[in-house]
DNA sequence: TTGTACGCGTTATCAT
DNA sequence: ATGATAACGCGTACAA
């Protein structure tokens, strides 16, 4: 096989006898110019197998068709549905998604973000609140746009779509106490550099508060979200302080951590301990239809979060702030067994 | 706050009081640049904030520092945890992931590896085997290097790293047999336009016939890798042959579909049903001990597709196929239980 | 070691 | 409706 070079506009221009300027406007801007010589310049284009050089293109149109956007770690399944709508919403317009993690590390997302600004994106969505403010400093002075997901800017400064990981706690709380638990322990979620943790804590908190309830240190305990890590911190609260008859968990991860280290132990979920959970993993609910959760709704996250970055890069207005709702999914929880 | 614009080279050029080449060679090639001008370059960049045009330089030097992957769909556990590797592990050499999906179609697999070439990756990470051969044609004649993730190719042709599907099946299923079952089930994932499904059933079959033993037809099931659709294969088996004391599912997502429908109707697993799985997702075997599976490295192979597409770029060679152990996790399982 | 000047492939401006 | 030509911002021969 001939090891050709790809063929560029001017090829396609001189296949079809035209100059280049109508060749771009045959593919680029249809619709100014003949209708023959756009046929033509589109067989030429076909035949030779053109593909357009995003790079020139970019140079030329100064935007890329590009969107970045940047997770902790994109394997944990709430921000892998997120960033599935992602693509895919990006891609029904045309754009295509740079993907980049920072592992929950500040200045990883600051050096990471430099590169994408190299790479060009013409826009940036990212996760939640806690970063260096340089960050934005840096995406100013490019003038590229950014969406905040997950969580709710109170400044009302950012563009953001997210929920109110507060006040979902405290309603998820409120539920525990409603049926009569007075015993609480929370595995929480590292809370460095993660602001939906941290509201989750405190909503936890801010609830038990209101009934003049205190939230003993000992029944905290926090853990990345991961399952032997998830199971640990159950197994440290028990260990530490048992007694407790509800747990909150900052995370699915977490709850179904809970769940397997308290079956292994005879535990009864929820009979012998009530445990809500925080995002509504499908697979954990599938799998334990004993998990009260708080339903994040990630993959619409995702979708609401290209489809504003599309029309404000469509000159479009959009409101600041989205809030999504966090509905609580009661499965299964019960008052605490009598003593 | 004056809106600037972006400072280019030729701001950090001047600043300097150097050449638009010498400040190129002092970012780029630090090398070639005596010290001092160097670092007055460098100093000079910092302070205006100087971030380089990607596309600029791309189009100079041909090159993107961007490479694709293409996944199915990337809210499935397996290819979220591959996704999350090759994002870190590209982002350590410089590069940037371009993520795409194509939801098991081929001919959006097509069009959006034109949208892919068209961003100028520099390579192409896909997975599987099956695919229009039209876009290997695509893919030579842009001269970009890919990678095929999750299969083996049998004719050797393409780069690839991945698993040994069949043979695994074929043991998962022996292991099975060696317990005592005779009655078996399969809930297979789709087989249409995806290999490794196919693969896995056919190496259930293959193990089955050595024995003599039949697969009927009405003991398989399809469904995608969706909780619902999950349970209802599941159910279906059960309404439509009941009796099989061995199921084997082409995914955990599948199995864990399995194991709750089991769960909501008595049915005790392992004692009555037999359930091996395929993928081992740790939230999966953290929730259900029962379950036994085939472990398909996935963040391995998002690891190894990084490091071998790298290396390639960096003009090293690779093996042209690497196979990854696919191992047989046996956790829980019994032999049939006397009728 | 540094500077000059051209080319990368496309779009945009201005004529015609 | 089409064509000539100048950007776009950077890398890199080649010359000095």
């Amino acid at each position: 096989m001939t090891r050709r070079t790809n063929p560029k506009l001017s090829d396609v221009a001189r296949g079809a006898g035209v100059s280049l300027a109508t060749a771009s406007r045959a593919l680029s801007e249809p619709e100014l110019v003949r209708g023959d010589t756009r046929e033509r310049v589109r067989e030429v284009a076909a035949m030779l197998g053109y593909v357009p050089h995003g790079a020139a293109r970019a140079l030329a149109t100064r935007e890329s068709r590009t969107v970045g956007a940047l997770f902790p770690p994109v394997d944990n399944p709430i921000f892998a549905a997120a960033t599935q709508a992602l693509a895919h919403e990006l891609a029904m317009s045309g754009y295509t998604l740079l993907l980049a993690t920072h592992e929950y590390d500040p200045a990883a997302e600051l050096q990471v973000t430099r590169t994408l600004l190299e790479r060009g994106v013409d826009g940036l969505v990212l996760v939640g609140l806690d970063r260096d403010p340089e960050l934005y400093r840096l995406l100013a002075q490019a003038g590229v746009p950014y969406e905040l997901m997950w969580s709710l800017d109170p400044s009302g400064f950012h563009y953001c779509v997210g929920v109110a990981h507060r006040i979902a706690s405290v309603r998820a709380t409120q539920h525990l106490l409603d049926l009569g638990h007075r015993e609480f322990a929370v595995s929480a979620g590292r809370t460095a550099h993660n602001d939906r943790t941290r509201e989750r804590l405190a909503g936890v908190r801010e609830a038990l508060a209101a009934r003049a309830i205190e939230l003993r240190p000992d029944r905290v305990a926090q853990a990345e979200f991961v399952l032997p890590q998830a199971r640990e911190a159950c197994r440290e609260l028990l260990a530490r302080s048992p007694g407790f008859t509800a747990l909150v968990c900052g995370n699915d991860v977490l709850a179904i951590g809970a769940l397997a280290e308290c079956a292994s132990r005879g535990i009864r979920v929820p009979e012998d301990l009530s445990i809500v959970g925080f995002d509504d993993i499908d697979m954990a609910s599938g799998v334990t239809p004993a998990l009260t959760t708080v339903r994040v709704p990630a993959a619409e996250m995702g979708r609401r979060a290209a489809a504003r970055m599309l029309a404000r890069l469509a000159g479009r207005d959009v409101e600041r702030t989205e809030e999504l709702p966090a509905e609580l999914i009661v499965r299964a929880s019960t008052g605490p067994a009598p003593r």
